[in-house]
DNA sequence: TCAAGATATATCGGCTTACGATATATTGAG
DNA sequence: CTCAATATATCGTAAGCCGATATATCTTGA
């Protein structure tokens, strides 16, 4: 899973939200490292419903701009939990690396 | 950074190593999730060291093969340090969002 | 001696994916 | 009327991963 599709999961949980919303999301979520450009937000949402992750919750129209919900569906909050577990560990195992990374280490682990 | 180079970066944490000893050592700190194609190893080691993140160690000829082992730079050292915190982050906001969230799903829980 | 498998590096084409640019449409500010 | 913001949609390009393939040596086994 790319990390646009992981941030786009994580802005639909708890609940429904449009196209253009997620965007805004996203960046706050990620500390305004992750800003989804739309040319990625349709082709990765398109692909999330195609896979069952995500699907379409309503349409509205709000002063005439129409608004496209999505939401996530429960095997998406299981892929998603599992992603999230899966980087959890890649960093604990990266960080347990660095951390007991001994410079020219002539001397054991003490 | 994608998975590939994050843990070919992590497998050179402490002593360098070969190309294929690289495709081992990943598939061990990943759980065996990680199957690094060699294909995938030496165009990523190409763009790691043309980024500065890994440089060429030493050369070896063991038994008629050839070993050309590669070393983490200063650089590249905190290129993955930065990764792992990132991962740990992106990981932690989607699990305190899932865990806030009630699974009552389209039932509609307010 | 010959064949097969593991080790080891290298390259090519195909496929998926992210991104920037662009298009369309409405509302509100100037 | 023009400009900016909101909002969805599509296209071409570039990047990156993967499977397949090629080359070469050593070991195992019949």
């Amino acid at each position: 899973m790319t990390e646009q599709a992981f941030f786009i999961l994580t802005a639909l949980v708890g609940a429904p939200r449009h196209g253009y919303g997620i965007v805004g999301e996203v960046a706050g979520l990620s500390g305004g490292r992750v800003r989804l450009k739309v040319g990625t937000l349709y082709g990765v949402l398109d692909r999330l419903a195609g896979d069952g992750l995500v699907e379409l919750d309503r349409e509205e129209v709000e002063q005439g701009r129409l608004r496209r919900y999505y939401r996530l569906t429960d095997s998406g909050g299981a892929a998603l939990t599992a992603e999230a577990q899966r980087q959890a560990a890649n960093a604990r195992a990266a960080s347990d690396r660095l951390h007991g990374w001994r410079p020219a280490g002539q001397g054991g682990v003490s």
